[in-house]
DNA sequence: ATAGTAGGTTACTTCAAGTAGGAAACGGTA
DNA sequence: TACCGTTTCCTACTTGAAGTAACCTACTAT
């Protein structure tokens, strides 16, 4: 039941899926799933939820028998993705919900704001590292947006902390990452 | 009138705000909405493009000037995040959309899937970087979030991508910045 | 056999997005 | 000044989907 409801929201967006969309297809009156989830904002939580079980599980299952702190980040990142590769679906809905929920023409507008600051880093650092495969920059690129995003939820909700440690707090995990890369003879130590 | 529509849309959320409400306060009657924006998603595109130039205009001006790549950096990030201080609403219906249109109690699950994960990794890194205070492991969390996000919906854009090259794409990014930290005798270079 | 209940359905209400058609103001012409 | 076309805007409707009320069927216990 809840299956179905997760793959008609990927499919046709939660927005423009109905109830009685839902109802049809399950077999099942609609006054059925309002019986069990509440509202049709119960039922997309329900079923995140589901999905957010199942990924801490798999990603805490990697984790497990890590010797040492780089192994275990590494294992839960591929296990993160890996679970990115099974659950297409399921990951729409648990990371791209803005996607799910709101109109396709407003998404596009957003997922342009990103790639055009996306592309502009992909300039900065290609200039930088002549060496470095597109495919790298691109990375680069998504991860420091990515970053800089989920940092600024996190600051507007810390206001003891200014646009300058902010700041700081990206460089010091991203640039001095991205360095060893820009001058290639300053290799990563270990 | 799109700074009312805006403001309505940051207060109420996209999906709470109906398109009468907008008119009132405008002082403007539904069709004249319709007869500029097309359709309510229409409005929320027209929204979102003006706060997305905006931003872009404003840090790329702070990055004019800058004389070397880190420097570039640090000011583009120090000018995004001032952004977010000076422009609260529209942050909000830029880089929240999804807080801004699915309803409340989504968005409180999906937060809380999110807090998760960041819990674990505040428990991760403080295991190995003692002398690091509480708000830079919180950071180092949020962002480590936010790159996964992010470098995921790149991932799946690219098949011929392997979960452990995405991986590796945020170690070398992450890991081998917040590798100075841990070891705590091997200061940055440069 | 019958009363009560669990589980389900049909058919309604309500509310908001989007629209059609008309009123009013304005501008040009005699 | 009176009249007609055009533009501009609003009132009042249609449509569709979320959520609900009232009813119906089948099963169980006395």
């Amino acid at each position: 039941m809840m299956t179905i409801a997760e793959a008609v929201f990927a499919e046709r967006g939660y927005a423009a899926t109905s109830m009685d969309e839902i109802a049809d297809r399950v077999g099942v009156s609609k006054p059925m799933i309002y019986e069990y989830f509440g509202s049709k904002e119960g039922l997309l939580v329900a079923c995140i939820r589901q999905v957010r079980t199942e990924l801490r599980e798999q990603t805490a299952q990697s984790v497990i028998g890590a010797r040492s702190p780089e192994e275990a980040l590494r294992n839960g990142l591929v296990a993160f993705f890996r679970f990115t590769d099974d659950h297409r679906r399921s990951w729409e809905l648990l990371l791209r919900t803005e996607t799910a929920v709101v109109g396709p023409a407003a998404v596009a507008e957003i997922e342009t704001a990103r790639q055009e600051q996306i592309q502009l880093h992909i300039a900065l650092f290609s200039a930088y590292m002549p060496d470095a495969d597109e495919q790298s920059l691109e990375a680069a690129a998504e991860i420091l947006v990515g970053a800089c995003e989920r940092l600024s939820v996190w600051y507007v909700r810390h206001d003891d902390v200014t646009p300058e440690q902010a700041a700081e707090h990206i460089m010091r995990m991203t640039w001095f990452g991205l360095q060893g890369e820009v001058t290639q003879q300053d290799d990563h130590p270990q």
